[in-house]
DNA sequence: AATTATGTTGCGGT
DNA sequence: AACCGCAACATAAT
């Protein structure tokens, strides 16, 4: 689920209130959801939190860090004693019935505040890691998509050098960090490109507009809060908003916003993928 | 009731 | 090496 927007989302959120806490206690719910010592953690207060791609990194005092990768339905919900108390807290509720079936793994900071770690399907993880394992984690995946350094220039000498479709390439970590499906499928339409379009076969125009509207609809995502499909909260459980505004994502038979063509759905390897047959070339 | 779909990414095979 | 397809898993919808 999460993609770029979503995760900054969620460490913009969690920057708020982490920095200074003191873990004090953690339940592994699931074993296959934490990979690291517990014992490593507690007692130690956390100091930063940042996001690389789609992984969100809370550095800690002792120097060890904890990685979180939500993969495609984790949660980090954050409750502390206001929410506790209630107070008119649109979700409180559902906060509230925290531990819930979903919950893999719980932070217990010294204040009394918890972190929840809700993942349906049990892809994701948390794992706690030296500076070196941290830096070799974040060797696997290329700079994010809003980043200077993934300019033009990149862009067209990586869609020159394969004849994959562009969709996959615009998907690939190897390449370009922070999109996924959802915002793939947006950028490729707002670009007004296929996505079975071989990628070596854009021209260099093409290449810069789809390089423009990957960064803006990441933007547009954050600006929005992220895009809430289905399991997407951010860490109080409240909703984004980019599914309201989404151009193509989920909106198979409505008109597209370019041309008022009708969408369609189709797949492209193996993703549920939407887009216009009118105006995406 | 069985099949198909789901936002990610890593692996094993060609 | 580049590329493709599928598996990891739980659940909801058809």
């Amino acid at each position: 689920m999460p993609e770029l927007p979503e995760v900054e989302t969620v460490v913009r959120r969690l920057r708020s209130v982490l920095p200074g806490k003191e873990v004090s206690a953690i339940k592994v719910y699931k074993q296959k959801s934490f990979m690291g010592d517990i014992y490593e953690l507690i007692g130690t207060r956390i100091t930063q939190v940042n996001r690389k791609a789609k992984l969100i990194h809370i550095e800690l005092k002792s120097g060890k860090n904890v990685l979180v990768h939500l993969k495609m339905t984790g949660q980090l919900i954050y409750v502390d004693e206001s929410v506790r108390l209630g107070g008119g807290h649109p979700t409180a509720d559902w906060l509230q019935a925290l531990p819930s079936t979903h919950t893999r793994v719980s932070i217990t900071f010294s204040d009394g505040s918890n972190l929840y770690f809700n993942d349906q399907r049990i892809f994701g993880w948390i794992r706690l890691l030296s500076p070196s394992e941290l830096e070799n984690e974040f060797a696997r995946y290329a700079p994010d998509v809003i980043e200077e350094s993934i300019s033009d220039e990149y862009f067209w000498d990586r869609v020159q050098r394969t004849s994959r479709a562009i969709k996959v390439v615009i998907l690939d970590s190897k390449i370009m960090s922070g999109l996924g499906n959802i915002y793939a499928c947006d950028a490729l339409n707002i670009a007004q490109i296929s996505p079975y379009r071989k990628a070596n076969t854009l021209s260099k125009s093409e290449a810069d507009r789809l390089l423009d509207a990957s960064k803006a609809v990441l933007q547009k995502g954050i600006e929005l809060g992220g895009a809430t499909i289905e399991h997407f909260r951010h860490i109080d459980g409240f909703s984004g908003n980019y599914q309201k505004e989404v151009a193509v994502y989920g909106r198979e038979g409505e008109p597209c916003l370019n041309c008022g063509g009708t969408i369609i759905k189709e797949k492209i390897a193996g993703r549920g993928t939407y887009f216009c047959p009118n105006c995406q070339i």
